[in-house]
DNA sequence: GATGAATGAGATTTCATTCAT
DNA sequence: CATGAATGAAATCTCATTCAT
């Protein structure tokens, strides 16, 4: 408490800090083994904590876990919205963008974790499930609808489902971060997900099938 | 059990009993639930038996787990491919058989379920997982790369990566099958279901952008 | 279950004993060790069973002791009231049958406790206190409040506050149950129990009863 | 703390100073919830300290009880005592001048929560139990035998047991403590109890003192 | 075979007590 | 002196598993 000493002292640091760990602990290990089979105990040992302490922060087991949800769901929001506001480019550099800082700041974090754990536990825990749906899908869906419809407004896209495309779009995304987190079921090599993503997004602009045109270009 | 006893040893007699009912509930309580929240108190009465009794046919809630698994994949192989092999149309018209079967055969059933499952508690399950990722998912991304194989073969599809692309045009369908099971979230209203299943197949035609060639033709 | 054997089987019987059992291991710890001092490891122990049994029977401590108390309350209302509706003799023969009556009935039982648990949980559990209020004290209250009536009427007793009188009589009673419970405090050596019974008595007679010597002053 | 520290030793200069604040919350909440039930942090809360500051004066939950029966009973004594051995009237005054005194200076103050405290307690702190025995019961059974020993040497009241009648006529007053403290278990409502005391004044009385009119007759 | 009461290991939760600041 | 975050022992509660019937 010197004058020359003008952090706050160590203590008061780690309190404010404290939630964070615990909720970053929790958060991993949700997501590794699922709500019921993740013990307090081993949350707290991830975080160096006993046990008591998780309880200066939460008052259950349950409210830890919407707690994770939600302070993780927060940082998914907005900034993509902003991105895509002010981009000027063509629908398919637009798409790009997105899909790659998509992935570069949800997938290749433990955010990534979110999608597996919620459709895990949504059956068990209706109002989060709620909130997620609507905090995260539908303002999702309604970002990539956003995208097409610019498309087709500049006469780049062919007139969609708004509705029924977005959640299409995101599908492989949304499996991409599940799997990751499923100890190789359906798994990518980790080392393939950048090229699984160039196919996704070729995939989704072009189809499969061949172009007669594109043998007459 | 003396050793003229000419019967199969009991474990195995019992194996063969082993009514349907208690798998079946167990398996929609696991999938409604997960592993770790599903209490066998629940398993035996959605079956109508007592808790003991279950402990007649599986010997832990892990084998009941293990069994519920191996025993739903069986049904999953199998027919699709003696299907493939024999057809003779193009690849569109394949592509469509296979999707609306795959939809038909599980998407509709209590089998749809399984890939929430698995993806829930592969962490927790690693053998379990590993044998559904041979005899599900690599078996059916061996099937869908013999599509398009036969589809680039016929002229019909663009060269494309037989790694990759079985897994990007299942993830829709993988995706649709657990939204079936997650309570709303990223949820597709169950009657818009077959539309989605269209637009699917389309987007994996013929992707969303607009072809100049198409105009032209 | 043989026709010579008309009886249950003996864990079925055991299973309708049960919770009188437990109950009367909780009465008697409870009101022991009050309600948050008493382990339900202790309770199951004194009744000998484990601790899981307890919640085959009853879904939290707090239910228990809901449970100790109502079943414990019911033996103590009826059967004096209907004595003393049929009762014939003088007010005098009325008083000592029911305080004797009383005694050996609720006094010198495990029943006894009741008042003291009452009196000490009454703050945790307003409901609980409520429904004994209702019960036994206002009843008992009614009961007494009824023989003086009837004294009055008969010309034995002088004119008393009936509102008031009742719990004035009552209250050395309660506090010999109490005494018995309470380690020493206060207490009258048992065996002195029934000599301050009689004086308690003497004390009611002679300062409620209207005197003859009175009369003729 | 060296040997040369004129001073007393620290928890010997703590127990002076210990603020009656502390024991005052501690006193409230023991008697409205019982020891067990009663949380330090409640304690701390209600005197408006934190939870560390109470192991500055008590080295205990155990020792912070012990304090509080010490310290509030230490009133209790006394100032009766001194007021009947110097009192000149009848019994009949003096009776009315203790027991309103007595309910004056204790029952209209916390100190009246003790009876119920040590009811509830008794069985759990025998020590404790003890001492409040000693101190308080016997002391006041002391005090009471010798108001009625005045009365019969005065020839004011009829001979009676000098060991039963005191406790025979601080049950009701006792009783009234309790009831404040008890949530309508038993309760005369508040604006009553002076009424009641009238009563049970009169009661008193009627029941133990020679009348005229028996002389007469 | 089938039952379901009973068990007890293990989970969640509480709270008196400690101690660095 | 005073604080309150942290602790961990001990309580409540759950549920997979057993076993007498």
């Amino acid at each position: 408490m010197s004058i020359f000493c003008p952090l706050k002292p160590r203590w008061e640091r780690r309190k404010e800090a404290r939630p964070q760990e615990l909720l970053a602990a929790a958060l991993h290990l949700f997501v590794e083994r699922g709500f019921a089979a993740t013990r307090l105990d081993d949350v707290a040992k991830a975080a160096g904590v006993s046990k008591g302490t998780l309880y200066l922060y939460f008052s259950s087991k349950e409210d830890l876990f919407k707690t994770v949800v939600e302070e993780s769901v927060i940082p998914m929001i907005g900034a993509a919205e902003e991105m895509i506001s002010q981009f000027e480019g063509t629908t398919e550099e637009l798409l790009k963008l997105v899909m790659y800082t998509w992935w570069e700041s949800m997938g290749t974090t433990s955010l990534s974790g979110l999608p597996k754990l919620m459709m895990a536990e949504a059956g068990n825990f209706p109002e989060v499930a709620k909130y997620y749906q609507e905090e995260v899908i539908e303002r999702g869906n309604r970002m990539v609808a956003g995208i097409l419809q610019r498309g087709v407004e500049r006469g780049e896209v062919a007139t969609v489902d708004l509705d029924i495309m977005p959640r299409l779009l995101s599908a492989p995304m949304v499996m991409m971060m599940m799997w990751k987190h499923s100890c190789g079921v359906c798994s990518v090599e980790p080392e393939k997900l950048p090229h699984y993503l160039e196919h996704y997004i070729d995939l989704i602009l072009h189809g499969i099938l061949k172009r007669p045109s594109h043998n007459l270009s």
